[in-house]
DNA sequence: ACTTGAAAAGGACAAATGTCCCATTTTCAA
DNA sequence: TTGAAAATGGGACATTTGTCCTTTTCAAGT
């Protein structure tokens, strides 16, 4: 665990009072960390694996908002503004967390670096939630999908985006770009159509990506 | 400017150095404050007026976010993530607000309290935007505009969100909902033929709320 | 009371997207 | 290798939402 704990640089945020409290804990693949309503009283370190990050309505639709890998934080903003959990959260792989409870927190950690941090933490998940959540409204499925595409293409494989998107099948694609599988494939199809994508055993080739360019049309997830 | 200072606590988040730096201006109704996309090195505390926030795309299509009134901060995210401008801001009305360079923050405004207050603004802002985004991609435009009526309508008028929202012509209703007047209108014809709204010299009026809270399908901005 | 411009209301049609289904292909464990 | 489960690909149709335009209503001023 303090190997864990120094990779992450866990140690400078977070005082030795605090990281003595600290519970490690794994979670299965499919298991779900925390769900939109509850409550919740601890923080969450992702250390290891993969986690999906969603909204789901009261009749069980849900839309992915991302896709998140170590080190992630679950639980900063309820720290901070004391409601119930927003976003649903599942183990996409297994998952191994550290977690400590936030009366310890507000008791041993209420350092500066440790407030910087939850900024910083914060403040780029409500960066990338808007922009996100503006194209979603602004752009079509067509626009949208070529930003994703532009995205994992374009991108060198060390990009955050690319790393968390990659993987993903055509379902949670779909559920990420916020429309039906069904609709997903009628895109493609029609790319397909206009030469820009080719198809070949269930994988999705991009043959001219400036064109891809044109069609994403401003639109992009960086 | 001390009294206003002082009304909105903002002597005790701001340090006396950095009220020196303090710059007073009036944004006249319509004027921007600032951009999607362009650079910012001010911080801006809005403290009479009331503010349009809303995302644009290249095309110039726009989504209405939010209207805030005092005490507002803009630009906050962006002296914590030093990235360009994310959503525009508009004067509604007539708008005064105080303003600060980042470089004044970043030398004499490094308190604890400050930390705190921007994490609280920001987290506040996140939670918000993504409820309300979520809300966007899960509901259709009948749940959404009946989750907005129920806002408004239930609400004691001390709710943020009732004074933010009530003065609001239908046109930005329709904006923010994050769909076209046209089919607004749709939506409101509808709802009266069935009974649960009454149209009368150009105002709406709620005649059954309790269908209304059926129609919003859970769905609530609070 | 009459004019007039803005806001509201809505008709007609087109485009985007969703739902329901089913056939085919791929994957992966036994 | 094989068989079941998952993922992919797509037809048919319905619903939602957008676009363009015209008509109607309303309020303010003369």
């Amino acid at each position: 665990m303090e190997t864990v704990i120094q990779q992450y640089g866990l140690d400078t945020i977070l005082t030795e009072e605090t990281r003595a409290w600290l519970r490690q804990e794994t979670f299965q693949k499919g298991e779900l960390l925390c769900t939109t309503g509850a409550a919740i009283d601890r923080m969450y370190f992702i250390v290891a694996g993969k986690v999906k990050i969603s909204a789901a309505s009261s009749e069980g639709k849900q839309r992915i908002l991302r896709f998140k890998t170590p080190l992630t934080v679950i639980g900063d903003a309820e720290f901070i503004n004391e409601r119930e959990v927003l976003n649903t959260v599942e183990a996409v792989t297994d998952v191994e967390v550290l977690s400590v409870p936030y009366a310890i927190l507000r008791e041993h950690n209420t350092t500066n670096v440790f407030l910087q941090f939850l900024l910083r933490t914060i403040t780029a998940k409500w960066y990338a939630d808007s922009k996100s959540a503006s194209h979603h409204v602004l752009y079509t499925v067509e626009e949208r999908f070529a930003g994703y595409l532009l995205s994992i293409a374009s991108e060198a494989s060390d990009s955050l985006f690319y790393q968390e998107m990659r993987t993903s099948n055509l379902h949670d694609v779909a559920d990420w770009l916020g429309t039906s599988y069904r609709h997903l494939n009628r895109i493609i199809t029609k790319l397909c159509e206009e030469e820009i994508l080719v198809r070949r055993r269930g994988k999705i080739i991009i043959v001219d990506l400036e064109r891809i360019r044109e069609k994403a049309n401003g639109n992009s997830y960086e």
